[in-house]
DNA sequence: CCGATGATGACACGCCGTGTCATGACGGTA
DNA sequence: TACCGTCATGACACGGCGTGTCATCATCGG
């Protein structure tokens, strides 16, 4: 038999997740979570750098895998047309279908102000992985900045109308119409 | 004669400043801060929430200002005119003629990754006040939360290109460029 | 002259995050 | 069967951050 139970990593992010929806995060202790998991507090931050990172552990290996996903993307595609092409598979892997359990992780990171820095961390590396992938194939630096800055702009803010809708709209279609009413205004 | 010398709050800026050169943010205690203020630690916190929010104390009001900005602008401007004077006046008030001590700031905030998220949450703040002044004024809420966001994405990538360069290139001018490749980008 | 105010000092304390060494299951090898 | 390296975890100490709380004492208005 095992010297320890499996899965310590997938044990302690469920632990946190329990703790941070019934007492807050600020009022759970990493002990808490640890005495939870049937763990020590000491293996807690071997597995996350911090309390705050527990809940965002399973994002973590998508920047890599964007900036490989534009920087591979076919030769003479535009720009525009990757960014586009990426935020409909995000859409579609990682957000349709689980409207409700993201609503609830976006609610406890609103409680904290802590969470909400950390969240825009993780916004800035998946433009800078993005603006690299760019960069990657050889455009502009200052064009390949701003695209991929926009790009998680319009994926937040279509996140977030998204969230707040009831009705079944389908997210990228909030994406394509948040486009179209960014280039309005700055066409104006 | 005085209880306590005056300015405290300076003296721990100050200070903070010249421990953070010397030696790093994160090797600098804040019991050395204080120290070198003539200060106690608990003072430290009563003026700065926390050791980071020191270094950027002093554009702690511009959010509320740029939101009045927005929102008191006069009726009929266009929402991008607005962007463009406010970020003007932002460039030419509080980024010409300090390049240096730009570079200097952004040096240390670079050397550490809770400063460079505090300066990713002073950004969202700046935004979440620009897109609430043109909210105030009417403005699709959708539509002002993404022009808001594209105004502080404009800002950050120019002033980095801005520090970057080694002429005399005028930042509003980058500015300018700036939205011109971003429009070309999004239209491609 | 007096009481309110408000900034600072002094002290205790809980929690975060890290360094370091010990422990013991597992897998390979002879 | 015996041995040995690897690796995740336990155990422990510790510095530093940030907060709660009460005391101190200049300053100011009445």
């Amino acid at each position: 038999m095992a010297r320890w139970q499996p899965d310590a990593r997938e044990r302690l992010q469920q632990a946190a997740l329990e703790l941070f929806a019934e007492q807050g995060f600020a009022a759970t202790t990493v002990p808490a979570i640890t005495e939870r998991a049937g763990l020590t507090t000491r293996t807690f931050f071997r597995h996350f750098a911090d309390k705050r990172e527990v809940l965002f552990a399973d994002e973590a290996e998508l920047p890599a895998y964007a900036e490989q996903l534009v920087a591979q993307a076919p030769a003479g595609t535009s720009p525009l047309a990757i960014i586009l092409e990426g935020l409909r598979g995000l859409a579609e892997t990682r957000f349709e279908g689980r409207r409700d359990t993201i609503r609830q992780w976006r609610a406890i990171v609103a409680t904290d102000a802590g969470l909400r820095e950390r969240e825009l961390q993780k916004r800035a590396a998946m433009a800078a992985a993005v603006r690299d992938g760019f960069r990657a194939r050889g455009l502009d630096p200052t064009r390949a900045a701003l695209l991929a800055e926009t790009s998680t702009t319009l994926m937040y803010v279509s996140v977030t109308v998204w969230l707040e809708t009831d009705d079944d709209r389908k997210l990228y279609d909030i994406i394509e119409t948040a486009l179209a009413t960014l280039r309005a205004t700055l066409d104006a």
